[in-house]
DNA sequence: CTCCACCCTTGGAACTGTTCTATGTTCGGG
DNA sequence: CCCGAACATAGAACAGTTCCAAGGGTGGAG
């Protein structure tokens, strides 16, 4: 899958320097970014761009079906622009670094769709990874 | 599966009063609250229990292993009581109503897991509910 | 039965992540 | 250039959750 910044160039949206140093962060495998995280490396490479707009893109591009929202138990969402792709991820319940993996996709019985329209499954692997299960308690 | 104020009966858990109504509110299947509706409906029966009780107990159930906590794209985390039995969720991206579902699981192939103690696994499915697709927008 | 220590509960303040608002800026077309 | 529309900004507002200091109830020791 060619990168968020290619993908944004050939819709016809507007590329400000600010939108595309935050679709530039959000590039590569296994990146789940949280909004803020996103933020301050938007920052790094642009310092005119505020939290505001940081927001605000990250959500028209989940609208726009470019970037994956994820709701992450601790409050925070994550950001995963690889999309397209089906993945599915696996999470350290630890230190909550996130992996993405492949892995065949669950079916849903007919009996038990309860007459809902499809549209896609998340599927999600909790585990602790090398790191923290070598330790106690959680790296934190 | 027994219900949680019998399971936690058994435990050597202090069931004080407060402690009791957040659990009876907690039972059934296709039960997924959030913490509000939970002190809403504890409060309902006991007037006397606070919103921080509230989410102190849920918390500390989920520690136990006595409830399963799930994150939500609103922000709001649902607690849902059916534990132990393997199930996974149905849920309306439109109303966001939940059904509890039974499907297989996906297994992680041996060559996508990172050296990952494996725990547990969650599946989602986004779908459209029946009550939803007959509306153009949102029943908000 | 009484007392004490401890855990539980409480209301409210504090915190965190996200959205809103009012204002300023930039861009492209005329 | 000038204008309107779309975009960006800082900070206030908001929602969900956690923290805190203080009060209250319960069970065990005596």
């Amino acid at each position: 899958m060619e990168p968020l910044v290619a993908r944004l160039r050939r819709r016809e949206w507007r590329l400000t320097a600010q939108r595309r140093v935050i679709a530039e962060v959000l590039t590569g495998e296994h990146v789940h970014l949280t909004a803020d995280e996103v933020f301050e490396r938007a920052r790094a490479l642009l310092p005119e761009v505020s939290r505001a707009t940081v927001y605000n893109t990250l959500n028209e591009l989940v609208g726009m079906g470019e970037l994956a929202e994820m709701p992450h138990a601790d409050g925070r969402k994550r950001y995963d622009p690889n999309v397209g792709d089906r993945h599915h991820h696996l999470v350290c319940v630890d230190c909550g670094r996130i992996l993405d993996v492949r892995a065949d996709e669950p079916r849903l019985p007919a009996d038990q769709q309860h007459g809902f329209e499809l549209l896609g499954v998340e599927v999600t692997f909790r585990a602790r990874c090398p790191d923290c299960a070598s330790v106690p308690a959680d790296v934190s």
